[in-house]
DNA sequence: GACCAGGCACATC
DNA sequence: GATGTGCATGGT
């Protein structure tokens, strides 16, 4: 069994498991921007509580945000957490689409994936997941999320070494998928999902507590 | 009270 | 290039 099979096979027990993920949480593309840069080692619930604390201040569009004062964002934001460097991130994402995109998101539509990935990644605070989760959730662009749940589920069952990096791993999961937006975009909600509930950061790692683990490694020839 | 959460940039070796 | 550190709130 290839690598590649195996990672469909995973996708296809953990959507038996967890069903239909329905992601990215957020209405719009402006709003999944947002979170992107909010959710950066942060719980989402932190996230949510920002977002609508903009919401509620009813500066919650790309021009508003645009204009204000770095400090008061910085207020909005703040139970997000490090809420002064996020603030800073979102106002060079900001004025990067401003000055690239003359403001208007949908205006990135039209860029090729792999420039615009490399436009995002020249942005100060923008790193590859935060890009890669602008791309493929805000922008619908063909590129697999990976995380850290993705790095410590994948490792914790041989399926990568510990030397494998970000962009191997991408690699992986997209040559796997062949592709299709809508597996990228499910697969990675199905392992954060899979992580948030079972695969904390430092368990005693010899038999992980994943549930639904077990049926895979059963199903699954590692 | 300790530990963790859907990272990233920067300093230092 | 790898390794360490600051950033910070809120839930368990």
């Amino acid at each position: 069994m290839t690598t590649a099979d195996k990672i469909r096979q995973i996708y296809q027990l953990l959507l038996d498991a967890f069903g239909d993920q329905k992601w990215w949480p957020g209405e719009s593309r402006f709003e999944v921007i947002v979170g992107a840069v909010l959710t950066q080692n942060t719980n989402w619930k932190n996230v949510e509580k920002a977002i609508e604390n903009l919401k509620k201040a009813g500066v919650f569009d790309i021009g508003a945000l645009h204009k204000m004062q770095i400090s008061y964002l910085a207020e909005l934001i703040r139970p997000a957490g490090y809420y002064n460097i996020k603030a800073k991130r979102l106002k060079n994402l900001i004025d990067f689409i401003y000055q690239r995109y003359d403001g208007d998101i949908e205006d990135m539509l039209n860029q090729g994936t792999e420039s615009l990935r490399q436009e995002l990644l020249e942005v100060n605070g923008i790193g590859r997941e935060t890009a890669d989760s602008i791309l493929l959730y805000a922008l619908d662009k063909p590129v697999f999320v990976v995380d850290a749940y993705t790095f410590r589920i994948l490792y914790r069952h041989n399926i990568i070494d510990a030397d494998c990096d970000y962009e191997m791993v991408r690699e992986l999961f997209q040559s796997s998928l062949d592709g299709d937006i809508r597996l990228y975009n499910q697969l990675h909600a199905l392992i954060v999902q899979t992580g948030k509930n079972f695969c904390k950061a430092k368990p005693a790692c010899n038999g992980c507590p994943l549930d639904c683990m077990p049926k895979i490694s059963e199903l699954v020839d590692f």
